[in-house]
DNA sequence: ATGCATTCAATGCACAAGCATTTAATGCGT
DNA sequence: ACGCATTAAATGCTTGTGCATTGAATGCAT
């Protein structure tokens, strides 16, 4: 691959990330008053109730799939706590680590959000060459 | 296309782009204090050079391949002024207008800053099959 | 048991981004 | 020539982000 290859490669990959992005936040902001970032979260947290028992998560099991800085994340979560989408919650055996769990509240939302996410994501990937 | 593979396209689609930006803005703040955007401004005014003989740009013809808002790209480039790496000027058929240039420090700096963002993509993108 | 490095999450702070508005210049219609 | 909608770029304001720090809890070594 010559470094022209690469660049062009990047530059389409920024470009169509910034396309769907873009038209993603707008969407889920307009539609249903969530950012792509919280949706995300919501998203998480709702795949996860499958596998584990109890639907708990400590904020760093969400980190990973989320690309946010861990405050960023605090930060996030207290935004969805606040919107009432999630509950912080102490964890008995750890005391620093805090447990987080959806409401019935966020599972709503989440899945109302749910199929405009699908839609958006489907107009900008399906059926393209691009992988 | 399923909407499963959709949805995976568009994680790995996201992972990768912010494993990228990620490693960039951290290789070209640390080496060359320059952040992402900064350096791709930069970039396109160099390539524009070869294009346009007089070396100038609109504000507007940057933004283009620039994925920012008017106002971010406005305040960016003011950034850049500062930072002795262009110039504005009015242009004179049109005094809406303004022209950018690149100054002899902002095609050092970027020729600088040039391998390390080269080195950091094909790190990437290079040699992988996602294309 | 005590001290010390480590980890989890929250917070102070500075900065960059977007939206809406503003200021200035242009061009079009009458 | 005059008014009016439009365009270019800058700016006020709010918000989200990351870095660095803090505070609390943990665990490990002695």
């Amino acid at each position: 691959m010559t470094d022209n290859e690469v660049l062009s490669t990047w530059r389409e990959l920024s470009a169509r990330h910034a396309a769907i992005v873009s038209d993603l936040e707008r969407e889920l902001q307009d539609r249903h008053e969530l950012g792509v970032s919280e949706f995300e979260v919501l998203d998480r947290l709702v795949e996860g109730v499958c596998l584990s028992a109890d639907g708990k998560f400590r904020v760093q099991e969400l980190a990973a799939g989320v690309h946010l800085s861990q405050s960023a994340l605090s930060r996030l979560i207290a935004r969805l706590e606040k919107a009432g989408f999630v509950l912080r919650s102490m964890c008995a055996d750890d005391r620093r680590g805090v447990f987080v769990t959806l409401t019935d509240a966020g599972r709503v939302r989440h899945s109302e959000a749910l199929p405009t996410q699908r839609r958006v994501l489907r107009a900008h990937l399906a059926a393209t060459p691009h992988g």
